[in-house]
RNA sequence: GGUCCUGUGGCCGAGUGGCUAGGCUCAGCUCUGCAAAAGCUGCUACAGCGGUUCGAAUCCGCUCGGGACCUCCA
């Protein structure tokens, strides 16, 4: 096997991939926030991490790929106090908080399943894991690194630092980082201005609310994952990912958690998949310029032409590298939706191949060069520049333009299959398979009618029928070895 | 203000020192009764200025533009 490198955020490199114990490779993704509808933006990362998840099982690896869903302790503003996001949108929308996060977990699998990511293997709560995240508070606590103050638990960052360092994942000194915050006001009960609440004492009327050591009370939102994580993948463990935008907060703080509850790093690699943007814009929640998923499906919302299928947008999004922001346009969109088109009808047309006796093309180099793509940091917009190729390789068979062999096509059947399919998770959209095979012989009985037509130089009656059928949706294609159609 | 990323042809987007992805659009050709589809060909670009080098989109410096993080966000 070849080697499979990756871009290590902590690093800065990209560097080979090597697992702690081979077959086995763990892999954490800070899942989502259920407190309101998944925006495409929180897609983009789910999208790509399943493709690399993807990846990793087709190369052999048995993964276990964790994903949380955080249904609390996620509070709102930037200080660690007031209602966390579940009781606020509760009280805005007259539920329980429970009821908040099961609507919006729906929702979200809902999504998910759209754009065809394979579920992951294990989908851990914050809140069926409030023993675990006390537990390892405690331990922060009796190695001296977090104190208490009211019922609360912060972590000290600044006592931290003398023994590790804070702040490596974006590369950044504690001075610098102080230099960054803004003063601490009054009522502030933390010591330091980075420190960090791991555990939040419960007002009065806070709905969600657990006993503790510290007396009633919810988790900080950095410690859920790094307890779920060191429970579901060990204390330290192969792949963890997210968006860029957790990089300098969550997981700067999840790794100090981590280190200053055993003393060592967590996680050997880093992965951040890039932003999100509308007309150079980052798509985000506070900004408001986000559109649904649902409304990206339909097209209704003011910025989009027309709806896009699911399939199309995560072809578009397999055509820029995670590791880079990708722009949403309607023009973009638009080019990506037919060149998906293009790469399915070959994929078609390769079931038909008929193998001549030699070959004109290596179509085991474009098989390595699949590979080579992807074993540098998942390039899948190389993969697909190679697809392409193959795509041009099976029009041109059909055209009798160049000659394949029986292996040929069954390896670029492998191809297609391998890369397009299993890695890329793409996938035909398969209309309701009855009444296809019953518009497949009405359709069969059409042409022939038409065809006669054609034979009896009857154009009139021939071009009316394939008007009429491009209306209704159906587009005729006229081959040399007679008509096929397509909706 | 601090830290960092980025600027590629009409549009989107790969590419870290030479062999100059790919998609979409547009034009021409082949095929076709005519179209469409498909194939072929063309449009050959790297913000600006300077430097390093035999050679730079790719390395260095400066200038200008865009963006991110430092505060909840994938």
């Amino acid at each position: 096997m070849q080697p499979l490198f990756l871009y290590n955020t902590l690093t800065r490199k990209k560097e080979e991939f090597k697992p702690i114990n081979p077959p086995l490779v763990g892999l954490y993704v800070c899942g989502p926030t259920v407190y309101s509808d998944v925006h495409l933006g929180n897609c983009r990362t789910f999208i790509s991490f399943d493709m690399i998840y993807r990846y990793l099982v087709h190369l052999g690896y048995k993964v276990r790929y964790v994903r949380n869903i955080t249904d609390a302790g996620h509070l709102e503003g930037d200080r660690d106090e007031g209602d966390d996001k579940f009781a606020k949108k509760a009280k805005l929308e007259q539920l329980e908080p429970m009821e908040i996060v099961q609507k919006y977990t729906v929702g979200f699998h809902d999504v998910m399943r759209a754009f065809n990511n394979i579920p992951p293997s294990i989908e851990p709560t914050a809140t069926g894991h409030i023993c675990e995240q006390i537990e390892m508070i405690k331990q922060i606590m009796d190695k001296g690194f977090a104190y208490e103050t009211e019922g609360t638990i912060y972590f000290d960052v600044e006592k931290y630092n003398k023994d590790f360092s804070y702040g490596q994942l974006t590369n950044r000194k504690l001075d610098e980082l102080l230099e960054g915050t803004r003063e601490l006001s009054g009522q502030d009960e933390k010591r330091g201005r980075l420190d960090f609440a791991l555990w939040i004492k419960a007002k009065p009327e806070t709905l969600m609310r657990w006993p503790s050591p510290w007396g009633w009370g919810f988790p900080g939102w950095h410690i859920e994952c790094s307890a779920m994580s060191s429970k579901y993948l060990g204390d330290v463990f192969d792949i963890h990912g997210g968006g860029m935008d957790l990089q300098a907060t969550h997981h700067t703080n999840e790794i100090a958690q981590s280190q200053a509850c055993n003393h060592k790093a967590p996680v050997n690699y880093w992965m951040h998949t890039n932003m999100l943007t509308v007309n150079g814009v980052r798509m985000s929640k506070s900004a408001g310029n986000g559109f649904l998923p649902g409304e990206l499906f339909t097209g209704d919302h003011p910025l989009l032409e027309k709806g896009y299928s699911p399939m199309a947008v995560r072809f578009f999004m397999m055509q820029t590298h995670y590791h880079s922001t990708l722009d949403f346009s309607n023009e973009a969109l638009q080019a990506s939706e037919k060149g998906f088109e293009r790469l399915m009808d070959s994929y078609s047309t390769l079931q038909t191949l008929k193998a001549g006796s030699s070959s004109s093309e290596d179509i085991k180099a474009l098989q390595t060069k699949c590979y080579e793509a992807m074993n540098d940091d998942f390039n899948t917009p190389i993969l697909v520049a190679h697809l392409f190729d193959a795509a041009r390789i099976v029009n041109s068979a059909n055209d009798n333009k160049l000659s394949l062999t029986q292996n040929d096509i069954d390896l670029l059947k492998t191809i297609y299959q391998n890369f397009v399919f299993d890695v890329m998770g793409l996938q035909t959209e398969q209309e309701n398979s009855k009444a296809n095979a019953v518009l497949a012989k009405v359709m069969s009985m059409v042409l022939d009618i038409r065809n006669k037509a054609k034979v009896d130089k009857n154009f009139p009656l021939s071009d009316e029928i394939r008007n009429k059928l491009t209306d209704a949706g159906v587009q005729i294609k006229d081959g040399k070895e007679g008509s096929s159609w397509k909706i």
